[in-house]
DNA sequence: TAGATTGTTAATCGATTAACAATC
DNA sequence: TAGATTGTTAATCGATTAACAATC
């Protein structure tokens, strides 16, 4: 099992690397940065020039042998390859802090994703405003689905009920789902899952921080506490 | 460059999966269950038993050829392997509304990550209470990282001011930073980053539906909209 | 032209999976 | 004992990197 390739032939890795180089991209855009070299691109994002060509190859046809990359055409590119060249209408099912935190976090609407809707059970949360948005029923969350062809929701709600507000939004219509509930979920084929785990992220943090002290011990058994050793070399940063 | 492996040498991916390993064992803990085969628990988490044998195989020891794991010694194992058999102390620079909100998940401390302070910069934050402990003038954050001995930091500020206080931590002693601000930080040597790029997310979730909804059109041009298909097949998960 | 660049294939590297001896 | 299990190494698979012809 699991041997077709999912989502159009582009490895995970490859995929999670657009959003970054369209990031790069629209900062150097900003600055009115015309072209750009696969080793410019590839170097301010740490990676090497080979990976992003190859990256680049599973769409082709960005630039022509010779040429730099116009920045001007590859933002479009990219957006429309990672399908936010329309803005993504989405929702949020949930609406304690975190759904709340998500609603006010304006650049999910300017990276694309437009808040459509943000709703809970708990009748002390209806009507609340936020950003101008009221959180409305989770019942009426199917129709504005329907009707606004609502694509992507956020689930924001306790572990206990995400999988019950996952079927609500594939039985909607709902095709993408970001789940931050610390539960695994169950959808139908054709419905893509994307987990967002925190508890995963800080313990990867925490083993790696756990590593580093006991390298320091090794290196420097009588290392004062206080002094974080003031070094000052390159960074250290994961995906 | 970038040869030296970091962290204990074991791989990215494996690290990735101990909290995973973890979380699952204390839910079979929670229900009573003794003894767990490396097939049970891949089984249960969607992986093959070979890659969790070799994973464990980083660190070594958790039974003997012949027989299953016990829960209660693997549990206690992975959160010493993790860093988390005793309470790491966190603390959270951003009291807006996604430093709020995860200053009420209480979730972080009873995962082994105790708030010991939420601190920010604006006057009108400070004072305000969370979960019992008031919102500090981040000008009190270094004495209190000294004084508590706390190694982790979350940044929840926006991009512009991440890098600031991502020096602060640092220099206060701080060696693993949990960074949701959506820009790339620069930290020594010996200082551990993870970056938590919403952005990235959703849009390598929107390109995935971008890609069913081509192969969906591909299969059955004329597809009724509000129709979903009613596929019930077994779901399609990420990490 | 000479130097720089892309697109594309081949080589390398690392991670996943399979296989199996040792053990219960 | 026979069947099931782990620890561990080897085989396979996939992703990254290097190389280079074609092009500007």
């Amino acid at each position: 099992m699991r041997k077709k390739r999912r989502g159009c032939d582009v490895p995970e890795a490859t995929i999670h690397r657009l959003p970054l180089y369209l990031e790069k991209l629209k900062l150097l855009q900003a600055i009115g940065v015309e072209d750009v070299s696969s080793r410019q691109l590839a170097e301010s994002l740490d990676i090497k020039a080979s990976q992003l060509r190859h990256d680049f190859h599973y769409f082709g046809g960005f630039s022509r042998p010779g040429r730099p990359y116009q920045v001007e055409k590859l933002v479009p590119a990219l957006e429309q390859i990672i399908g936010i060249d329309e803005p993504v209408p989405t929702i949020i099912v949930g609406a304690g802090h975190l759904g709340q935190a998500l609603a006010n976090y304006q650049n999910l609407g300017l990276q694309g994703f437009p808040l459509h809707g943000i709703f809970d059970v708990n009748p002390r949360l209806i009507g609340l405003e936020i950003r101008g948005q009221a959180i409305r029923d989770l019942a009426d969350m199917p129709d504005i689905v329907k009707r606004d062809h609502i694509l992507m929701g956020i689930i924001t709600v306790p572990a206990a009920n995400a999988q019950q507000v996952a079927d609500r939004m594939v039985e909607a219509g709902i095709v993408g789902i970001f789940n931050f509930a610390p539960t695994d979920l169950k959808v139908p084929e054709g419905v893509v899952v994307r987990n967002e785990r925190m508890a995963v992220g800080i313990m990867a943090l925490s083993f790696k921080v756990k590593c580093i002290l006991e390298s320091r011990l090794s290196e420097s058994p009588a290392d004062e506490v206080g002094a974080p050793g003031k070094t000052t070399a390159e960074g250290e940063g994961d995906d």
